[in-house]
DNA sequence: AGCACGCCGACT
DNA sequence: GTCGGCGTGCTC
């Protein structure tokens, strides 16, 4: 046994394969499959990851591993294995799937340095770069055009390069010092120590009664220099300690207990609880309308796995990581949970991830990469808001959170939990064949009536009159809300809605000059900026294309619809969220508290108000602009649409005072508008699940969509026409190919983008010519600049 | 991906 | 004649 076939860090086609290295006589017994190594590659030393350890290999110019990065394996045999269905699951590469199961803190940091090996004197030039060092920085000599005698040098053996890898992230520690005096020659040692000498008087005398302790600096009350001359005297000894940090100190949380079930959730949570107790694995899709105490039913089931002395793993949407979310949890479980969320630096965030690896936690609740906590008895896997897109990553490896959450749950032989108030279509027609099993809450807690919603056709407003962003029930109402000291939530759909810049007299739209969609208007800075490839230039005040002064900024951003709601009402006091005002860590905490203690009487916002928001004063609900993202090119525009209107009318009257909701829109007769007033996701389902038939979308059939681009449309154009014909012949009649076409957003970043979506039910080869695929183009396209990607089950068309 | 090797044009 | 441009191919 000693050979380790390795990973290496490299992402690309051509290195996607194990690579063989000796391992050296003293590292047999430590190096194991799942464990980070170094090893030369090339020229260089990089990571990689131990796949096995074999006692032979074909390979016959073996080098040896450098060094092990880890004492015990990073990721266990059930992550290596889930790594590798990744890689063939979403056509990614086996260091990406690795990657992205390890927090940031443990990618590996290459840096370059040069080193005087000490035998020769250099040049002049060289001997000044170094100065009085033996090792510089790669980068200083390349600044200082000093490559090209470099090379020589190195030749000549006065300088070598060294190529260095460290772990990004590193462990906290803290100083401690314990006293090595006993308690008799403590108070002898005190007298004799020099009068000015105070400090150090004190500093012995803290150690009093706790004398065979280790106490933080901080504990003994000694600066840093103090304990440096009483180590010396060799009364001391101080040792480092590895540390967390802790991104919720100073905060306590009220413990809280279970609280008794309604029937409606007693129903529900048996099943569960009776998969946990036999340890069976099965998906259930919990359909709970808003407020009807799923959060409870997750907090028990996660009571019973714990006492069966297993872990559970929680996921919930980003947005929805609030504080309000993980208090519920830190309450019930107090110190048994860890929180992974973005909020968290590189360094807090592998914190918890060694909190969880080392088995001090029970229960992680996080965003979608938590879903490969390494917990190695996991007895439930629980996704809130089960819908939700972000679940999907969108970059390699592009997996969904759902799929790696049932693959865990099928090796662990334990059940998974998909919660919503509106489950996606693909998990509720799964759940009416049988494949998962539906568990349904259709009463809210304590039986109160969902709020009751008035749908505005603001056609209508406008043709009487009325040509304000406001309708005449809305502003009513508000106004209603206002007198009662009551609370309203506004919600604006931001997305392909935020506000541009146009000319009134020629129709000019500022558009981005490297990407085709048009420049979003940041008023504080009176800037326009690109979303796609964030390129920035000032707002002109006359139109570039015809002179004009009548150019505007159109649109209904939040701070537009914050001056007009100011300009009629000047006395309201509004808080706003969305991107400009939540930049900063912490301000969406703030803003949320504050709308909780009532310092405002309207809450405004774009989609991160949409979920988990719970005050009690909220009775008015307003959605400005039901419709702005019906039109969007993506066949789930009527589902996103549904789920979002349920969610926001579901923030309303979830307490003892009863909600209204009001839904403007310009198309109020859409069935996803009709039937989310109606809450009713039965009637939605079956008519969605009509459109998606007639369409040929999920579920009906599962997607896959090639996207190619190019700096030139002709060469982005023609090869995908060639990718569709070399796949064409492999694939069944049953499947269909859409396209090539030009994106939807046909340029970003000066390139021009085709794409073409392929259909299918059941197609065993395509995976292995999708794979062909890339790797013909990863070959050939790496010196035209051609770029080809596939997303298997796609959820951005664009 | 990086990096070295290797084969052709513009300079001391 | 050399320096250095970037095409090609390899990394256990």
């Amino acid at each position: 046994m000693n050979v380790a076939s390795v990973i290496v860090d490299v992402a690309a086609m051509q290195t996607d394969r194990p690579f063989d290295y000796e391992i050296p006589e003293r590292w047999r017994e430590v190096i194991q499959p799942g464990m980070r190594v170094i090893v030369p590659f090339g020229p260089r030393h990089v990571q990689g990851f131990v796949l096995e350890i074999k006692e032979d290999t074909e390979i016959r110019k073996l080098k040896p591993i450098v060094e092990p990065m880890d004492i015990v394996p990073v990721l266990s045999e059930e992550l290596m294995k889930l790594a590798q269905w990744l890689t063939i699951e979403s056509l990614c590469f086996k260091i990406s799937a690795l990657h992205v199961m390890l927090p940031a803190a443990m990618k590996a940091k290459y840096s370059k340095l040069i080193r005087l090996t000490g035998e020769k004197s250099l040049s002049p030039e060289l001997a000044s770069l170094f100065e009085d060092q033996t090792e510089i920085p790669w980068e200083v000599a390349s600044e200082a055009d000093a490559l090209t005698d470099i090379r020589k040098e190195v030749k000549n053996g006065t300088i070598e390069v060294i190529y260095s890898v460290k772990s990004k992230g590193r462990t906290k520690t803290v100083r401690m010092v314990k006293c090595l005096l006993s308690e008799e020659t403590l108070a002898e040692t005190v007298e004799t120590i020099a009068k000015n000498a105070v400090k150090q008087k004190e500093a012995l005398l803290a150690f009093s009664g706790r004398r065979g302790d280790w106490l933080t600096l901080k504990e003994t009350g000694m600066s840093p220099a103090t304990a440096k001359s009483l180590i010396r005297k060799g009364w001391i000894e101080e040792k480092q300690e590895e540390m967390y940090r802790d991104p919720h100190s100073g905060r306590h949380f009220e413990p809280d207990k279970p609280l008794s079930l309604t029937e409606n959730q007693q129903e529900a949570i048996a099943p569960i609880l009776a998969t946990i107790t036999d340890g069976t694995t099965e998906t259930f899709l919990l359909h709970g309308v808003t407020g009807s105490g799923k959060t409870e039913i997750y907090l028990q089931s996660i009571s019973r796995v714990i006492e069966k002395g297993q872990e559970a793993i929680v996921l919930v949407p980003e947005i929805s990581l609030t504080p309000q979310m993980t208090e519920r949890f830190k309450r019930r479980f107090g110190n048994d949970v860890a929180v992974l969320h973005s909020g968290l630096s590189i360094g807090e965030k592998y914190d918890e991830w060694r909190k969880i690896s080392r088995k001090e936690v029970k229960v992680v609740v996080g965003a979608r990469s938590a879903v490969f906590a390494p917990f190695e008895n996991i007895g439930l896997i629980i996704i809130d808001e089960e819908h939700e897109t972000s679940y999907k990553q969108e970059e390699n490896p592009r997996y969904h959170a759902r799929d790696v959450a049932i693959w865990r749950a099928a090796y662990y032989k334990c059940p998974v939990i998909l919660g919503s108030a509106t489950p996606s279509l693909e998990s509720f027609a799964r759940a009416k064949k049988g494949v998962y099993t539906l568990l349904t809450l259709d009463r809210r807690v304590n039986d109160r009536p969902l709020p009751s919603v008035d749908i505005i056709d603001m056609r209508e407003e406008l043709r009487e009159g009325n040509r304000s962003m406001f309708s005449r029930t809305l502003f009513d109402k508000i106004k209603d809300r206002l007198e009662k000291e009551e609370q309203t939530v506004l919600f604006l759909n931001k997305r392909g809605y935020s506000s541009f810049i146009m000319c009134r007299d020629c129709g000019y739209v500022a558009g981005c000059p490297h990407c085709d969609v048009s420049m979003t208007y940041h008023r504080h800075r009176h800037q326009l900026k690109c979303h796609y490839c964030g390129y920035e230039e000032p707002a002109p005040n006359i139109c570039p294309e015809c002179g004009s002064e009548h150019i505007r900024h159109f649109g209904t951003g939040t701070q537009k619809v914050e001056e007009e709601l100011l300009k009629l009402l000047p006395e309201v006091r509004i808080i706003r969220m969305d991107v400009d005002t939540t930049g900063t860590k912490g301000s969406h905490e703030r803003l949320l508290r504050q709308f909780a203690n009532k310092e405002a009487d309207i809450l405004l916002g774009t989609q991160m108000i949409a979920k988990g928001l719970d005050f009690p004063n909220i009775t008015l609900v307003g959605v400005l602009s039901a419709d702005t993202m019906l039109h969007l090119p993506d066949f789930r525009s009527s589902e996103k649409t549904f789920q979002l209107l349920t969610q926001v009318s579901g923030r309303a009257g979830r307490h003892h005072l009863s909600g209204e909701v009001v839904v403007q829109t310009y198309t109020p007769e859409h069935y996803s508008i009709q039937l989310a007033a109606e809450q009713n996701y039965e009637s939605f389902y079956q008519k969605e699940m009509m459109m998606r038939n007639m369409g040929g979308y999920p579920p009906f059939y599962y997607l896959a969509l090639i996207n190619v681009s190019h700096k030139e449309a002709i060469e982005a154009s023609s090869a995908a026409n060639k990718i569709v014909a070399k796949i064409k012949p492999s694939l069944s009649q049953a499947a269909v190919i859409l396209g090539p076409v030009a994106s939807p957003i046909a340029r970003i970043n000066d390139r021009y983008r085709w794409q073409c979506l392929i259909k299918y039910k059941r197609e065993p080869k395509l995976t292995v010519v999708l794979k062909e695929v890339l790797e013909h183009y990863a070959k050939q396209g790496k010196s035209n600049g051609l770029l080809v990607s596939i997303d298997v089950h796609p959820y951005m068309l664009m």
